[in-house]
RNA sequence: GGGCGAAUAGCUCAGCUGGUUCAGAGCGCCUGCCUUACACGCAGGAUGUCGGGGGUUCGAAUCCCUCUUCGCCCACCA
């Protein structure tokens, strides 16, 4: 059977049936066996518009090595999947989409048919991205697949609105909101993002209105400094600071707004900044949020005219000039500066840098727009989720995303969850004529007050508002499931810290509100893929890389290595588009190697191996205990690291340990036996099998498919790999830890003697007499049971044993009589010097910690020689700390 | 304006609690090999002001200060 696989792996040939033979095995599904508390990691769902790219790829890799780790220790694990609605991203997909197609716009069709295009669209072309995460190994439970938009999902959303509504935590107001004019829509402050632009301070002049009928005094002007001129016909006031004297005079007159003349009164407000522009601030309540709040301040009832339109253009009111009126507001911005100078009113333009926000979807600059939208009410929802993470109830990886959470959780504001869009949720709050409010779970008949007719909602819910119900709505809540009971809490979160604030925040505010307990115990936040110049790896670009390709030309276990091994706990992962061999090439080719190991062996276990439990440790050579204890340690360093999510330690890891101990030591040490050059054959056979199931079972979480491949073909392989269930592999009885020590002498040794060889030119093949001298006479022993090793990995023969003489090395005589020595003083001395050292240390450690901790209440004078002092010096220091803390705590304590 | 991160070989990056894992890996480069698992390979080799400057320490890539250069996040200076 063996002999049929090729000497080049392919993984195209056998990924997809791989995988399919897991999935109709059932093997992603939780098994109860595993026994324990489960394992559950809820996958960040994408958009169900979404195509993979190489952040899916990404994160969904380290997702999948955490669980299919956690599988293969024999824990029951759940993997749930399942794609977002995605609100605003889907109805502008399909927008567009319907656009080329019928050249219609969603409102010729209206809100219905609309609706239902873009489900159909869904329903067609929904499950790609769930199918494309297939094609990367993803090992999800997919029987449980999930949309935020099932029946079940949206009676949870619904549930939630009228839960936080009766708890007083949800309310309908009027604010100045985020809009983006086209996609025409609120956003809530996050969907807002910030960005650098240079724009222009414009200096207006105002005229101040005369005081009094005829008193003929002076004209007087004031200068206000605005980025927005467009906005001055929606002005209500000019303010300054209560302190500032400059223009107390001021105080009670009136401002004449420039072009339209109308007279606006100037007060005081002590938000304005006194160093900022002249001093004076326009308030515009319908189109800047702070001035929104200062027209509250300054008015219980305050006029807010409100000149634009949910376009963005200047409206048809006659507070705007009728030439701007239907202008663009950037337009608008343009000719009303023009029209102020013509008229005299532009006293300067000084260039301005500032933050201007923007729409997350489509980056069209945010508009601020007056209207009534539905709030959340956060600060009570946030106290129990920043409670938990203050008391290390909830952990980042890397730890300090920890303080980005706590931050904006501390200063959180509350969350405007309406859009006025047609694709999601629709707000289960319906309205009557009499202007009652009633917000219900089902659709109510009549109105709850007023009993006459109900019109709902139009608007829909925030898409996030539905996804912080994702860890426990997609296990059934608010019915109380088996599934939830089970399955949530979750344990990890695998996630980008970008959305920190959109999802992962609001997430733990809502396992808090509605189940008192947070969704999961870890956040892991992976980088971001990013191509050589460090740019974030986009479609727009044009820098992106599709990991299908990938897939298609390296293979998915290449993929997932490289992402795996590319990326240092939460670092950015850097891959060239245009040059995918450097990417993927290394990755690729570590799947040969370890293809071609497994092959070699396994074409050698052909006749039936004992298995290495029933062999006699007393036939081992030095090499077999070597491999042995080299399996227990890289069993050890891969579990602690992915425990650790240090998973490019595992990756490295188990690489060094294939190729570098395996295939190019082990292996070749072994081979006189497995040719029958020399005895030993069973035993040599039965420990590579041993070598090759350590191997494969800790590179499985990261290559699954490769490694399955070989599993296979392994005498006594029962079933698949993935759910063997078995992660430590090398009996522990058979390790020898002084084999380590001993075999890494003869490692120096044959580099000794390949040194010889090379510098003195002998040709291959040529035997050269090589003499051993060692320091001791035990040494030489050592190296007597280990001649047949050392002859063997450099092909040198024959070897013979010298005397003891003070310096240790190699000695040769080359073919033409004359004779080298190469020391090895280097490679051996030392490494026991090390271990002789280490242990002196920390014998001394001990007699000085003893010794101090007599003196420790005296005074710490003492010093040590050399190495030894800073140890105890640090513990000095340490003491010093711990008592001067001890102090301070007791002075506060006032004991 | 506030905060965070990064700077290590030609390139992309590791380097955890200060010390023997301490200057590393992969790629690239140089030399020699198609040696019966693998040329996606084998055996060797060269390559560093650990961004600059100061400090702490017996000892610093690692800790502190500072400067420079990049990147990210937050923020009601219109």
């Amino acid at each position: 059977m063996t002999a049929t696989l090729p000497p080049q792996y392919d993984p195209s040939s056998l990924e997809a049936e791989i995988y399919q033979r897991w999935k109709e095995a059932g093997a992603f599904a939780p098994d109860p066996a595993g026994g324990g508390a489960p394992y559950v990691i809820v996958i960040p769902p994408p958009n169900v518009t979404d195509r993979l790219h190489m952040g899916h790829g990404f994160n969904n890799t380290l997702q999948d090595v955490l669980i299919r780790f956690e599988r293969m220790r024999g824990r029951e694990t759940l993997w749930m999947p399942g794609t977002d609605h995605a609100g605003i991203a889907t109805q502008n997909v399909v927008e567009r989409l319907f656009a080329t197609e019928t050249g219609q716009t969603r409102h010729d069709v209206g809100r219905d048919a609309f609706v239902e295009r873009v489900w159909s669209y869904v329903r067609e072309t929904g499950g790609t991205i769930l199918a494309q995460l297939e094609a990367i190994g993803a090992s999800c439970d997919w029987s449980r697949t999930r949309f935020t938009l099932d029946d079940g999902y949206s009676a949870a959303v619904r549930r939630v609105f009228v839960q936080l509504h009766q708890e007083g935590l949800m309310y309908r107001g009027q604010r100045v909101i985020h809009w983006c004019p086209r996609c025409g829509t609120a956003l809530s402050d996050e969907e807002a993002e910030f960005e650098d632009e240079e724009g222009a301070l414009y200096h207006v002049r105002y005229r101040v209105r005369e005081q009094g009928a005829g008193s003929g005094e002076q004209e007087t002007w004031i200068t206000v400094a605005t980025t927005r001129p467009e906005t001055i016909f929606a002005d209500v006031a000019v303010v300054f600071h209560p302190d500032d004297e400059r223009y107390a005079a001021l105080e009670g007159r009136e401002a004449e707004i420039p072009l339209i003349n109308l007279a606006i009164p100037i007060k005081t407000h002590p938000l304005v900044q006194r160093d900022f522009g002249t001093g004076l601030l326009k308030v515009t309540p319908a189109h800047d949020p702070n001035d929104f709040d200062i027209a509250n301040a300054l008015w219980k009832t305050p006029e807010r005219p409100d000149i634009m339109t949910a376009e963005a253009r200047l409206a048809d009111v006659p507070r705007v000039p009728a030439a701007l009126r239907g202008v663009d507001r950037f337009a608008a911005r343009k000719q009303t500066v023009v029209l102020l100078e013509a008229a005299g009113h532009l006293v300067k333009t000084e260039p301005h840098r500032h933050a201007v926000r923007h729409c997350y979807r489509c980056q069209t600059v945010v508009e601020p727009r007056l209207s009534d939208q539905w709030f959340v009410r956060m600060a009570p929802l946030a106290k129990p989720a920043l409670d938990a993470y203050r008391r290390g109830a909830l952990a980042f990886v890397p730890e300090r995303w920890g303080a980005v959470y706590e931050r904006w959780l501390s200063e959180i504001r509350d969350w405007n969850i309406s859009r006025q869009l047609w694709w999601g949720h629709r707000i289960p709050a319906w309205y009557c004529a009499d202007g009652h409010i009633t917000v219900a779970e089902t659709t109510p008949t009549a109105c709850a007050t007023c009993g006459g007719a109900v019109r709902q909602d139009d608007d829909v819910l925030d898409t996030w508002f539905s996804s912080w119900l994702w860890p426990f709505a997609t296990l059934g809540w608010p019915e109380q499931t088996v599934d939830l009971k089970r399955y949530y809490p979750g344990h990890t979160l695998v996630t980008g810290p970008d959305i920190i604030f959109f999802w992962v925040a609001r997430m733990v505010m809502g396992g808090y509100h509605f189940l008192g307990k947070p969704p999961f115990r870890t956040v892991f936040l992976n980088g971001i893929v990013r191509d050589p110049k460090h740019q974030k790896m986009s479609k727009s670009k044009g820098n992106g890389i599709d990991p299908l390709v990938v897939v298609r030309d390296f293979g998915a276990d290449a993929l997932r290595y490289t992402m795996v091994a590319g990326s240092a706990i939460g670092t950015d992962v850097i891959l060239d588009p245009h040059d995918l061999e450097t990417s993927f090439g290394p990755a690729r080719n570590f799947a040969n190697k370890l293809w071609n190991v497994g092959r070699f062996i396994l074409s050698h276990l052909d006749v039936p191996t004992p298995a290495p439990a029933t062999l006699d440790s007393c036939q081992f050579e030095l090499a077999d205990r070597w491999i042995l204890s080299r399996c227990q340690r890289v069993t050890t360093d891969v579990t602690a690291a992915l425990e650790k999510f240090r998973l490019n330690d595992a990756a490295a890891a188990i690489y060094h340990f294939v190729w570098d101990q395996v295939a190019d030591w082990y292996v070749e040490q072994v081979k006189p036996r497995l040719y029958g050059e020399a005895r030993g054959g069973d035993v040599a056979r039965a420990i590579l099998a041993e070598v090759l199931r350590t191997a494969l079972t800790l590179l499985h979480p990261i290559m699954p498919f490769v490694t399955e491949a070989l599993w296979e073909h392994l005498p006594r392989a029962q079933g698949s790999l993935l759910v063997t269930r078995r992660w430590t592999v090398a009996d522990a009885s058979l390790v020898d830890v002084e084999a380590e020590d001993r075999f890494a002498r003869v490692q120096a040794l044959v580099v000794a003697i390949r040194q010889i060889r090379a510098e003195y030119g002998v040709a291959p093949g040529t035997a050269v007499r090589v003499q051993v001298q060692a320091a001791t006479i035990e040494a030489t022993e050592a190296f007597q049971a280990e001649q047949r090793t050392v002859e063997r990995l450099a092909k040198v023969a024959p070897l013979t044993l010298g005397p003891p003489t003070k310096e240790v090395g190699a000695s040769a005589v080359l073919p033409d009589g004359s004779a080298v020595f190469v020391p090895l003083g280097d490679a051996i001395d030392l490494h026991r010097e090390r271990r002789r050292l280490t242990a002196e240390v920390a014998r001394l450690d001990g007699l000085l910690a003893a010794q101090a901790a007599k003196l420790a209440n005296i005074q710490f004078t003492s010093r040590a020689p050399a190495h030894v002092v800073t140890r105890e010096r640090a513990k000095e220091q340490a003491w010093r700390d711990q008592r001067a803390t001890v102090a301070e705590k007791r002075a506060a304590l006032g004991t």
